[in-house]
DNA sequence: AATATATAGTTTCATATGTAACTAATTCCA
DNA sequence: TGGAATTAGTTACATATGAAACTATATATT
């Protein structure tokens, strides 16, 4: 160990990141779980079918980066609890278009604000500024990690 | 939907910040496993307790952010390959103090400047002053979001 | 000292997750 | 047309993970 300099964990960026990433994560989890008994997975997917009437499992996985695995799990539950309803595709029967269901839209607008107010709260210790900048940063380190892959 | 501002999630910090954080996790993820067999929570135990030889198995997840059991079971994994030796304190039998073998001295050896090379092409997308301004936000919000524990 | 409480670490069990295999429908193209 | 190759989505299986129970030791209280 003496002949090289060491690696400090605590000031390495992608540990760094995931810690960060994790507690947040964390924090959201447990609100949504307490609230509506919903898991991460299952809010994403109602985000993205409420911003996109119709939207398919596929779909949401790429706009979510969830794997159509975890895709089909977080949208059986949802169908279990009726806030998401499926319907046959007319012209694609391999593909099932998804909408929230009247309750779901419910759930979904408590839900916003909840998100938005913890969102606020995180990043009210930083500037409008900083914010910005933070989100250029993000998306430049994005395009680094994933040249290939468009993360966002 | 129509009556409030919908939520953009794939603008929503927390999910950047969460996929972000995961491709970034995944990547240095399958390079430890590829090449060492290592997972990342056995190569977090090795980077402590190389920086801090004689470390203890709680000492550790409090350093690295892991629960007890996570580190249970990388220690476990780490001395079934010989890279980490255990030795019980003299004056706490509960406790054991972990050392890296000079198997898993070699090894920390090898990654170490792996590891660096992947956060510095991950880092070189962003200047010196952008790096530090990121690591600057970044502790700004990790204490607005856990402002009782300290994450680093 | 004797008992209660706390701490270090492991094991158990129930759940979450990812990979691969699968079904069904569609497209490609000879 | 009529397979071969893709694509949408689910299911099955094996592994990872976390919470709670547990063992063993140490400390605090009386």
């Amino acid at each position: 160990m003496s002949d090289m300099p060491p690696l400090r964990l605590s000031t390495f960026l992608p540990f760094r990141l995931s810690v960060l990433s994790n507690a947040i994560s964390q924090r959201i989890a447990a609100l949504y779980d307490r609230e509506f008994g919903l898991s991460i997975w299952q809010w994403r997917v109602m985000a993205v079918t409420a911003d996109t009437p119709g939207i398919s499992a596929t779909e949401i996985g790429q706009r979510t980066q969830m794997d159509k695995v975890a895709v089909s799990r977080a949208v059986a539950g949802l169908i279990e609890v009726s806030y998401l309803e499926r319907r046959p595709s007319e012209d694609d029967a391999r593909r099932a278009n998804l909408y929230l269901t009247p309750a779901g839209a419910d759930v979904y607008k408590l839900i916003v604000p909840l998100a938005k107010a913890e969102e606020a709260q995180l990043v009210s210790a930083l500037s409008e500024t900083e914010q910005a900048e933070l989100t250029r940063l993000m998306i430049k380190l994005a395009k680094a990690a994933c040249p290939d892959r468009d993360l966002w």
